[in-house]
RNA sequence: CGCGGAGUGGAGCAGUUUGGUAGCUCGUCGGGCUCAUAACCCGAAGGUCGUAGGUUCAAAUCCUGCCUCCGCAACCA
């Protein structure tokens, strides 16, 4: 009976805050697919679950006052409620807090040690002493620390390395040559700005924080994200541990489902480590796009984050993933906006498909009480029809294993289309009113509720609460609803016996709904704003308690008025202008991230505050010489601080 | 010149590989129908395919220049 193994996955997500419909889009699309191939004969195996290590979880876990453990304890409950609720059927969840995770991660990172990947070296950056955190230089806002906003040193701090350039034509050949990467134009992108300029060798250890696996031959170590979360995918399979026993069985992975963002970490990294280790290769790599929010990125700061239980208990779960599933196509990005859902649910569903059973099944009951007679006639139009059901099963199988479930919901839905056509090519309450005509309107309706079948028989992946409810009304049974019979007509009794139920999807009002979720995400937007406000204020006083710094250190910087002479945006950058100042003394140059809040000409002629003995930087090709005072607004706007009226070139202290 | 992608009726997209009737969904307007969740079906209007040139009997499609937007490099599904 079975056709083989089936393995997909989820990334593990990082539970530093609640699951969101970014999460439901990957998945839920998992999902459909795992059910699908379930449905198929396949033996399944759906894993999901949440890397639970490393600083940041550290962090939130100590503001909470309790340990990293407890912290992701919680939420991955949540997470776990939520996947629960959009009826995903994972077969697994990994954690990466689960012991046998850590047991195997230690002997991988062992291994890749004695085989000669992975060596020990200095890793060098900006460092935030108080955070003790390395931040990357593009991380720096303004150059100093991104979270608490003071001065970073250059540091270096002992870590493991893992080798990555013995890999780069094995990579680079299976991103150009090979079907892994989907969709594959993305390809260029990654060889491009990855894999020509040379592949740096990847720090997987760190000394600067405590919450992860140690490595097993210096503790003084834990292991960093790439050798610990990656992992996930064959240590949940038992892959040198003993708690599972199916790594022979299902590895390679045949899709691993990711998010654009993450593509790089799976396009080159970790095939990197699997060649490392001399495993084989995952089949496919499917990447897809965000959800943007009315073409906004999402983004808790925005408050513009959609909560999938807030939509979930309005509209009903089935209808989200519908929505989301419908939606996504591989690659790009997909506008979510509460407008385009709701016309969504209510013109494929509701007008659609749910319409669609309503009037099947209430012709049947009003012509015939609601069992088929034994009669038939054939006619005009029924090939059509059958033709069409037929069909649907490869075409909808194509696009399954091509990943694009999208297209495979549309061509679901031009079955219903056709359906409700024939309705009105056939016009049975013409045929109703007619003694004679009972055998044809027999095979009428029974030609409606057999496609139904088929249509709902594979919408039941997508769609696993609804598709029972259809089946109870147009009288199908479980075993009429098998996938195998999706490929046949006439499977449902001659004599089948309907039963209406309620709507399946009622019709949503649009113009009260989307007033209601408007005001819904107003409310969020302002109380977002007031986190960030409140979030704003903190640092502030934990400076105050942890850097104290004496007047000798005040004393090093050398703050000037200076005069604006010049101002040109910086073309290689969104963010940077290009100053020219007069400072009193001579001319400087100082480039400035404020590209974003100030046009040219609204700095020309102003008088600003400059740190004048900072040293040169240069950024994006230009050597700035200093920097310009500007404030950081609760509000997210910067404030360039103007001193118009004071002479240039005065001292400031 | 860091790398890559995209510009097609009002909106969102397909079509470009391999040149040959511009297509889909939503919206708008008109008609039909009355089984159905004011749902369904049919029809119409609406496009110099970003722009300027080139190749060709023929260009949305191939070539070249330019304009605009977006992404990556460089946080987040």
């Amino acid at each position: 009976m079975s056709k083989g193994k089936f393995y997909i996955t989820t990334p593990i997500y990082y539970p530093s805050g609640n699951p969101h419909i970014g999460h439901c889009y990957t998945t839920v699309a998992c999902d459909s697919i795992a059910r699908y191939k379930r449905m198929q004969g396949y033996d399944v195996m759906f894993l999901t679950g949440t890397d639970e290590h490393g600083l940041k979880i550290e962090q939130k876990a100590k503001e909470k006052n309790i340990t990293p453990k407890q912290y992701v304890d919680e939420i991955v409950e949540i997470f776990k409620k939520l996947w629960n609720y959009m009826n995903v059927e994972y077969d697994r969840y990994i954690r990466t807090t689960d012991d046998y995770h850590i047991e195997s991660v230690q002997k991988i990172f062992k291994a890749l040690y004695d085989k000669g990947y992975i060596y020990k070296g200095e890793y060098s950056g900006k460092y935030c002493t108080p955070c003790e955190s390395f931040w990357t230089e593009s991380q720096l806002v303004n150059g100093k620390c991104p979270e608490c906003g003071r001065d970073v040193i250059e540091a270096k701090e002992e870590a493991y390395f893992f080798k990555m350039s013995p890999f780069a034509d094995r990579i680079e050949k299976l991103l150009t040559e090979t079907d892994y990467l989907r969709p594959k134009t993305r390809a260029t992108e990654l060889v491009n700005n990855f894999i020509k300029p040379g592949l740096e060798d990847l720090c997987v250890s760190r000394t600067s924080f405590k919450w992860g696996i140690p490595v097993p031959f210096d503790e003084k170590h834990v292991v960093y994200v790439w050798v610990d979360a990656l992992s996930n995918y064959i240590t949940a399979l038992g892959y040198d541990n003993g708690r599972f026993d199916d790594y022979n069985k299902f590895w390679p992975a045949d899709v691993h489902m990711v998010a654009k963002d993450i593509m790089r970490f799976h396009a080159i990294i970790w095939p990197a480590i699997l060649m490392a280790l001399d495993l084989p290769l995952p089949e496919h790599l499917a990447v897809h796009g965000w959800i943007t929010f009315n073409g906004e990125k999402m983004s808790k700061s925005l408050g513009n984050v959609v909560d999938p239980f807030v939509l979930g208990e309005r509209y009903g779960a089935d209808s989200i993933r519908y929505h989301i599933l419908r939606e996504m196509a591989l690659g790009s990005d997909s506008s979510f906006s509460n407008e385009v859902l709701i016309k969504r649910i209510n013109a494929d569903l509701a007008n659609g498909l749910g319409n669609l059973v309503s009037r099947t099944v209430a012709m049947v009951e009003k012509y015939f009480g609601g069992t088929l007679p034994d009669d038939r006639q054939e006619g005009e139009f029924d090939s059509e029809l059958i033709a069409c059901a037929l069909a649907l099963r490869n075409k909808t199988d194509e696009y399954i294993d091509k990943t694009q479930l999208n297209n495979a919901l549309a061509e679901i839905f031009n079955v219903v289309s056709r359906a409700n056509k024939y309705i009105d090519e056939t016009a049975p309450w013409v045929l109703g009113k007619d003694e004679t005509q009972k055998a044809r309107l027999a095979s009428v309706l029974y030609n409606l509720l057999d496609t139904i079948r088929i249509v709902s028989t594979l919408l039941s992946a997508f769609m696993p609460s609804t598709m029972p409810k259809i089946w109870e009304q147009i009288g199908a049974s479980k075993e009429c609803a098998a996938y195998d019979n999706a490929g046949r007509f006439g499977v449902l009794d001659k004599n089948v016996t309907v039963k209406k139920g309620a709507a399946l999807f009622p019709r949503i009002d649009v113009q009260k709904e989307i007033d209601e979720l408007n005001a819904i995400i107003a409310e969020n937007a302002k109380k977002a704003q007031q986190a960030l406000k409140a979030e704003a204020e903190k640092p502030a006083e934990k400076c105050e308690g942890v850097a104290l710094i004496g007047i000798e250190d005040f004393a090093k910087a050398e703050l000037r008025t200076a005069k604006v002479t010049a101002c040109e945006p910086v073309k290689k950058s969104k963010k940077l202008l290009k100053l020219t100042l007069d400072d009193g003394i001579g001319e400087r140059c100082v480039a400035s991230g404020i590209a974003q809040y100030y046009k040219p000409e609204d700095l020309i002629g102003h008088t600003v505050i400059i740190v004048a003995n900072l040293k040169p930087a240069k950024l994006c090709g230009i050597e700035s010489q200093g920097m310009i005072l500007a404030a950081d607004c609760p509000d997210g706007n910067v404030k360039v601080i103007f001193a118009d009226d004071i002479p240039q070139g005065s001292k400031v202290r």
